[in-house]
DNA sequence: CTGTTAGCGCGTTCAC
DNA sequence: GTGAACGCGCTAACAG
């Protein structure tokens, strides 16, 4: 039925260790044994049993990925850069999509990459426990959000000084009213959203511009919850002139609220996002940008150059860098106000 | 270090074979013994060798997912879905993102499925040598996208039918000159453009409608090449009033390069796209829907099943429904024309 | 340079 | 109901 290592050693007349090491490029064999056998093995198509191999060998020659959405855009392109990295160093990537509480608490308490994975990459933001869970592994652990954790490589940005210039663009621009559609919840030990929080207070406070409360609100980091954000500010006694939003996908919903109670961009409501998404482009949505797909292609790279010299530091912390992209959706506010 | 089920065994004063049986919920157990077997097994955090028992039963509680390219909307939405069916299942999924022409041959030639995989859902249309590499794995295979093809489980939608409705909706409005942005290139045997086009020809033929070639343009399935494909087609003598455009992708970039040509939608000329893309509605994008998470979830199911029921039937062929979403970017002919 | 001998950790007969 | 023996396909250590 399916070829193993003894079929081909059998037909080229050699000891299935000869196949082993030959195939592998091994030393301590001669160049004539080993063509014949590459030959005889790919004329039988034969490939060696990854799950033999790492019983035998220890090693796996895959990669544990561990995802919030698979589907979301920034996710989506983190992992598609990540996996080439992976793949064309020749290992393979073993997904897992953690979405809702339930999978993402079956999997780290059974913790089914035990003893299935050289490695593992998390673009969610485990806490304390799920932390310890992953070090428990035995592995190289690397991270592409939130700040630095004992036994994760960090790839990541300066959410603050990126929330500075958003912030700091519109602060120019002569708004007052600036107002912010955050994304704080679901994860608990998200940092991303206190980070990006503190430096639009800064920079409101920099600008001797008093804090209104009630030109905050939640958007849960999606297109909906942007848009019931932005429906929100909006409902404020002083609406807000200029809008912050922590995500490029909250900042699209703000765009379709505006749109539905006809208020001009950037006429009578400016906005800024945060990521480049790749429609912000077509939407003209000023921004700030982040490399996503460097920081996944990054991220990959820190886990390999660990599985390659196993001695050297096990964890650090990249930077990558961030720039404000000006677009359509911001301008100085309008003379008489929103409205 | 890593607790295997022989240290499980001797903990519980048991044989390895009875932690084994226990563990799996095989008859032959005592319940008493198998409650004590679970007890010190998490105890312990005992989790089996996925190597191991693969390598002993045959089955790898893995599945392949193929993928052009996880970061694309489409793609992403469909591997959540199905990721989530397979991951409630107790199945692994082992990624391989091929957007390139070299990592998808070398993928096809080393096969690095084979002995890994209980089962493959692909997310790109293989060629005929593809489809016969994946056969020779023996496994159950799915699909979500093209038409039928032997061996394969296939889960898609009308394509005719949905450019029909498209194509008709804007014939209906009034429309005489009506473009189309194909996406043809990349995947040869992708069925897809063709069927969409042949729609296209088909309504305009039925409407009495004269063909225009220098009314199509190929816009490669991006909001880039969709800007360049409106680019073109408003070069052209008699620039269409119209255009239908095979993905929403190519729809955003068609509405990029008007609003660049400062014509306005759909007072100039009408837009509809095709998927109903997440970001479609924020755009106020007409579009024909079609279940994308949906394709995914079922074609998982039906890989379930099969792995179920092995002798049960091999192939089959879905078709989920789609529907047109009237939105903003159609409207009735302009009586002066674009420009 | 090559073949032989042992396991890797588990599932699966068979006995008991 | 339970345990002992064997083998899955491969790699690693040891001979030669």
């Amino acid at each position: 039925m399916t070829v193993s290592i003894t079929d081909v050693a059998r037909a080229a007349g050699v000891s299935a260790s000869t196949v082993s090491r030959a195939l592998r490029g091994r030393p301590g064999v001669s160049d004539e044994v080993r063509a014949q056998i590459t030959a005889v093995a790919t004329q039988l198509g034969y490939t060696a049993s990854r799950s033999a191999s790492s019983l035998a060998s220890g090693r796996t020659f895959t990669i544990g990925v561990v995802v919030p959405y698979v589907g979301r855009w920034f996710f989506g392109t983190v992992l598609d850069a990540a996996e080439h990295v992976f793949s064309a160093a020749g290992y393979d990537v073993l997904l897992y999509n953690l979405g809702s509480p339930e999978t993402r608490k079956r999997f780290f308490t059974r913790l089914p990459l035990r003893k299935r994975v050289d490695a593992v990459l998390s673009l969610l933001i485990p806490d304390e426990e799920e932390s310890a869970a992953l070090r428990s592994l035995g592995v190289p652990l690397a991270s592409t959000v939130g700040g630095a954790r004992p036994g994760f490589s960090v790839v990541g940005i300066d959410d603050r000084a990126g929330a500075e210039h958003a912030v700091r663009h519109l602060v120019n621009l002569g708004h007052r009213r600036i107002g912010m559609i955050s994304g704080s919840s679901g994860e608990q030990h998200w940092t991303t959203p206190v980070a990006r929080r503190q430096a639009y207070l800064d920079v409101l406070s920099d600008a001797g511009i008093a804090h209104d409360p009630a030109l905050e609100a939640d958007g849960d980091y999606t297109v909906e919850g942007g848009e019931r954000a932005m429906t929100e500010l909006l409902a404020a006694t002083r609406p807000p002139t200029a809008v912050f939003a922590q995500s490029d996908e909250m900042a699209m919903g703000a765009l379709r609220a505006l749109r539905r109670h006809r208020l001009r961009v950037p006429d009578d409501v400016s906005v800024v996002g945060f990521d480049d998404h790749e429609l912000s482009d077509v939407l003209g949505l000023t921004t700030v940008a982040q490399p996503v797909a460097g920081q996944g292609a990054e991220a990959a790279r820190l886990l390999l150059r660990q599985l390659d010299e196993p001695d050297g530091e096990r964890a650090g912390h990249v930077q990558m860098p961030i720039r404000l992209v000006l677009r359509e959706t911001t301008a100085p506010p309008s003379p008489r106000g929103p409205q």
